[in-house]
DNA sequence: TCATGATTTGACCATCTGGTCAAACTCACG
DNA sequence: CGTGAGTTTGACCAGATGGTCAAATCATGA
């Protein structure tokens, strides 16, 4: 059995290429939509083999979930209190942009999980997120504060930056239908820039 | 059979009460995670009498969809060119926030289906969609080009549009177990309102 | 009222799905 | 090379799922 002892270069392998397959598979079609079969397939095991990994189609999920979560919030957290607040938040909404570009499964993965209910990661968004944004939220109110920034609600701006820089990934279709030929993610950057620069400059 | 003549009493109850109930399930599981059972138990019927009216699960969907995409796009069609293209614009904001308090189920049944890949719609929204935004795309151009809004990316501006205002339905337990107790409807639209003001005000 | 079409249902079916298991195979290392 | 742990698999299972059908029930207007 797969136990708790370090791993051998072949469950290295595989356990690298289920979570892979999965991300793939439940990315597209969501928990209830994506069946283990298709994920062994495309991991390029046999079902059997696959759960010999991982002890059922839940754990490969909550595996998934759990370890992109911080992944995911890191540039959340990188946001600090160096140097000019806006040029801060004009980088971390940069960043996040780049992952919507370079991790749009991973982004798919929570927009499947959050529009349905977010079921399996409830916990973590009221517990680990809460804590994270408060703090973050916090931070911005202080440099409001000081007239560093113009005023705005802060967790409403911090869902702003959510919202904006992951519709290119998950909602990447429909974004594509509309403009055409033309690539999404050339005129973005510039557009959020343009945004967050005149929401946020402070005025007089 | 429930053929094409006028419907009767019972057609058109029951009829309405399936896409209610399908409106449920599918939002809350998108196509995959829905089941026919399900839908049919919310409605009240038994499972052979809900495929008495709809020919499959497929047919459901369908139906759904297409009945509710006018309804979705009603706002962008209301934007015109009276009066101040900002108040205008505003005023769009305004309604696609409504829709999303009001109408949340139908804006995740959208949300599901476009995150994964809109396999069902992908000809409407290359079709009638595009076709939509290109018309109210070139309008706001006019309004640029005549210096009554600032200048921006006119379809990155529409997207940021439905991206900011869908986010309160689609991932609304996401920012409520951020928000904790305060209501996400009570600071949005002043939010949203600041956010477009400062974007489109025409500078010197 | 009663005939006729509309509506409803229990029983059923084929397929899919998550998961199990014992047997077979492979690999690393003494 | 042999051996025991690690790995893989074919066959299988129970329950869920989309869908069918003939028979029963209901509603309505002539």
């Amino acid at each position: 059995m797969a136990n708790d002892r370090a791993p051998t270069r072949i469950q290295r392998k595989n356990r690298a290429a289920i979570l892979d397959a999965a991300l793939n598979v439940f990315s597209a079609h969501g928990f209830r939509g994506a069946t283990v079969d298709q994920i062994a397939a495309e991991a390029g095991l046999s079902k059997p083999n696959l759960l010999y990994y991982f002890p059922s189609k839940e754990a490969i999920h909550t595996a998934l979930l759990s370890g992109l979560l911080d992944t995911w919030l890191d540039p959340l957290r990188a946001l600090e209190d160096n140097g000019d607040p806006l040029e801060e938040i004009l980088g971390y909404v940069r960043r996040k942009l780049q992952m919507s570009q370079e991790l749009p499964r991973e982004s798919r993965l929570f927009a499947n999980e959050l529009v349905q209910g977010a079921p399996r990661i409830h916990e973590a968004l009221s517990q680990d997120l809460k804590a994270l944004v408060d703090e973050k939220a916090a931070l911005m109110e202080r440099w409001m504060d000081q007239g560093r920034i113009a005023r705005v609600h802060p967790y409403h701006l911090i869902f702003s930056i959510w919202s904006l820089t992951q519709h290119y990934a998950d909602f990447d279709v429909q974004v594509r239908a509309v403009l055409g030929e033309e690539d999404p993610f050339a005129g973005a950057p510039d557009f959020l820039e343009t945004l967050y620069r005149r929401l946020l400059t402070p005025r007089p």
